[in-house]
DNA sequence: TTAGATGCAAACGGTTTGCAAACCA
DNA sequence: TGGTTTGCAAACCGTTTGCATCTAA
């Protein structure tokens, strides 16, 4: 069963605010709105999606403060089921996959041990070797209507 | 070890104008151009490539045809490890995976039970049901020097 | 004081769409 | 012939960039 599958609902986000300033960036106010609210979000976020709840801040600085918080690993970029993809507050600093739910958006976080031991085994099968991967689940949530009235 | 994994290296296409054909479209010059050039394709193709390739056939014609193929299920729309996308034949019919090429973009297909069997364990351990599901192996397959010159 | 950050608007890359002309069945 | 498909160009969407202005440190 369980062996060492770690889901990351409960964890809280690590402050944003920090993650700029150990960054050698500034905290202005535009960051700060944008910083405040990503840390209040469960779901999946685009970029156009942000903007539009800040409408006081400028669409180029939402991009430019979503890309700053990527490089720094504080969010990821991940892919929906139908290509294109969103955004998500990273609460495990280091490699884990997604669930990303189908009906609300919804993300969570999951560091699965089979899953890295399962990538070392198809590696002796497969031509080459093995640079990294990327894994996403596809999920129903059965919590939507709390979050998306859906 | 190789229990049930299964490259799809050799794995013929199968005629993409029988694709057409059975999908009641009309077998026309520009997307037999496409489809005979697709069939030639080892590596992923992005649309602009295959249209730089066809300068006779319209960019308009070549997404569309695309289109067509994508939703005829022969061609598969993936994820590069940059973020971008790029399409790929589909030998397989049914559920699989891929291996791109991080050097040369050399796409290969494979099926292993032990994905599949690894999901549904971790459907157990994850709130909500799993839908659906997609992983990417990124690779260095070796080969380069043959298909991209490097 | 000044390097860094902002907002705007224009540019961008990839993709879709409207439409009249061309084409296959 | 008539409904499909084509090519073009313009529209579109999400994102980035140039630049003058503003601001945190």
């Amino acid at each position: 069963m369980s062996e060492s599958i770690s889901m990351a609902s409960e964890a809280p986000s690590p402050s944003l605010l920090e993650v700029l300033e150990s960054g050698g960036h500034r905290s202005t106010a535009p960051r700060r709105a944008i910083a405040s609210l990503l840390e209040k979000k469960q779901e999946g976020f685009s970029a156009d999606a942000l903007s539009d709840e800040l409408p006081s801040v400028g669409r180029a600085t939402v991009y430019r403060t979503i890309n700053l918080f990527l490089e720094a690993g504080a969010i990821c970029k991940l892919a929906t089921m139908n290509g294109s993809h969103i955004y998500s507050i990273c609460g495990v600093g280091h490699h884990h996959h997604h669930t990303v739910c189908v009906e609300c958006g919804a993300v969570d976080e999951f560091r699965a041990d089979a899953v890295e031991r399962l990538i070392s085994e198809l590696s002796a099968e497969i031509p080459g070797e093995i640079v990294s991967h990327r894994l996403e689940l596809f999920v129903n949530c059965h919590s939507c209507p709390e979050i998306a009235g859906g």
